[in-house]
DNA sequence: CTGAAAGCGCTTACAG
DNA sequence: CTGAAAGCGCTTACAG
């Protein structure tokens, strides 16, 4: 059964294709129409199953009410839901859907990411576009790429110059995070982090090195950390802190430390940066945290503005970490 | 800066809008293309930083390659990411994007439900849906609505007559609950629910009196245990056993058994209907469980089989509930 | 109060 | 190898 197109409702009305859509657009209440024309129309288009063409409004209209979202990676839609799995992604869908949801408007999950010029090409019917920290350094141009895209787009969890954005200050956190450990009598503080996620850690790590300048301490060269992806780490550079640029590395860190025969933290402090809800919270690790779900909702809200112009958009912002103490971190005296 | 469209790359190559189509969709490798036109085309589109409308085009093919969801309720993809939270909508999605990625379809989540007949009118652009145990029966005219909707529909958790389905088989886990009291030498064994998802929790209830009358055991009615939403229960009917309908009610029911002075196992037996990963594991209760994220994932790859026209499909599938002891069930001796 | 017509941006037979 | 034209299904000035 092929789905009834307006003429076919018009047709059986008796009426003209024009009356029959402003018909089944009541919105415009401007226009009087008789209320014996409204009757046929309205049963003529029950009768016949009617239901408008999403495609050909919003080609006309030029508006969906929909927005697209594309995740750090093809697979990071996987993550969601994974039970006490992937943080990340779950916190993100929560302040995502709770914006979107507030708005009345629809999500788009981008599956089809094509690693190519070709991203474009397929994001479907969209009004504006999310890029949730999405690693834009492996196209060609990326810049040009998505300058080429002439619908708003916000940045979360990345701050791209010239571009909006809602993102974490991981400068601040990392300044927040040295702190601590300063206070705490530290001041030979490594930093420790993987290759993943290259643009978000050179940023937490570009603020722990500037913490530690400011602080009048030159980190030296091996207080900086790479934690290879399948050896053990054999040796620790002479530090009495560290702090791990996330959760996985300072899970990793912190049992390859006491598989060194150190004890956290009497032999060496750890802070780690950790979402509001990261299982960090089950091992009590000292902690810079921040919420994954406003800083995506406020991204959200702001993606919203920008579609609808609302020009009073007070635009990017950047979220403050706080710290939560846990018992990684020790006090030297 | 408006988005270019064809009609301006064409003019900027110096060639119709049929030809930039041609090269601009290599995809159809049959026509054959002189490599000079070509180029121009190319180079043209990227200058001017040509993205296609996908309106456009989803209008004129008829395909969007992306299928929407329907939760079940307005506020259900608020639960999406909840850490430790809402585990139905959790392994839902879990199993949703796990299907949608490999079939390389986008999602839309559909945020805009309007309680009314006007639920069509705004699905957006997809070529098929999705409706997870959504609750039909309050619009007037749920059969027609949907019959109205010309596109392909699964329904998970939920099987009405005459559609596709993926959905567990709750008459076939209510007797397998049953059963297992029934060896642990029960036979006066309640129901407990609650009214909420009255047609998933009917078909559960059904399938427990049914396979009561099988042992011979006729159900007295106030073995139907219905949990008032905010008062607590003053009495116990003489039961030995409950099965609970789900995991908010085995929780509850557990909590206000206790505070009635009742011990379980040891003075009543509990066995609950439960997800995979719900957090009664962690209460270690007695449960009959099926993978929502399996047959979501089933739901979605019948649904794009039903979308590309794939004629072999397997269609609706009813999936089993397996028994997993814990210590809410005691044996009777 | 109603209708004829243009046009949103594409794709694809069809004709050269 | 390339182009003119029809048409996907709507909405909305414009003219009555």
């Amino acid at each position: 059964m092929k789905q009834a197109n307006l003429t076919e409702v018009a047709k059986l009305a008796g009426v003209s294709i024009s009356t029959a859509s402003r018909i089944l657009n009541s919105a415009d209440g401007t226009i009087p129409i008789s209320e014996n024309t409204r009757q046929k129309v309205l049963s003529a288009a029950k009768q016949l199953g009617y239901v408008p063409s999403a495609a050909a409004r919003i080609l006309r209209m030029g508006a969906s009410r929909t927005i697209g979202v594309l995740g750090t990676s093809a697979e990071f839609f996987r993550y969601i839901g994974t039970y006490g799995g992937h943080s990340f992604a779950n916190e993100s869908m929560s302040g995502l859907m709770d914006a979107a949801l507030r708005h009345g408007y629809h999500v788009t999950l981008l599956t089809g990411l094509k690693e190519t010029e070709g991203l474009l090409q397929d994001l479907g019917v969209i009004d504006g576009l999310l890029v949730l920290n999405h690693d834009l350094s492996k196209y060609p141009d990326p810049v040009a790429l998505l300058d080429a895209f002439a619908k708003p787009i916000v940045y979360v969890f990345d701050y791209p110059s010239q571009s909006v954005y809602s993102a974490p200050d991981d400068s601040g956190g990392a300044k927040l995070a040295v702190e601590q450990l300063l206070k705490a009598g530290h001041r030979d503080i490594g930093f420790v982090r993987k290759a993943e996620f290259k643009a978000l850690f050179d940023r937490r790590q570009k603020g722990w090195a500037d913490a530690m300048q400011a602080a009048g301490i030159t980190p030296r060269p091996e207080w900086l950390i790479e934690l290879p992806d399948s050896s053990e780490l054999r040796t620790l550079p002479p530090i009495t802190a560290a702090i791990c640029t996330n959760q996985g590395t300072f899970q990793r860190f912190h049992s390859q430390v006491q598989a060194l025969g150190l004890r956290v933290p009497d032999d060496i402090s750890i802070l780690t940066f950790a979402h509001k809800s990261s299982p960090v919270e089950e091992l009590n690790a000292s902690r810079v945290v921040v919420s994954v779900a406003d800083i995506v909702a406020h991204g959200v809200t702001t993606l919203i503005h920008l579609i609808e112009g609302d020009g009073k958009v007070n635009l990017s912002r950047l979220f403050a970490y706080e710290y939560k103490p846990g018992i990684t971190l020790g006090t030297l005296t």
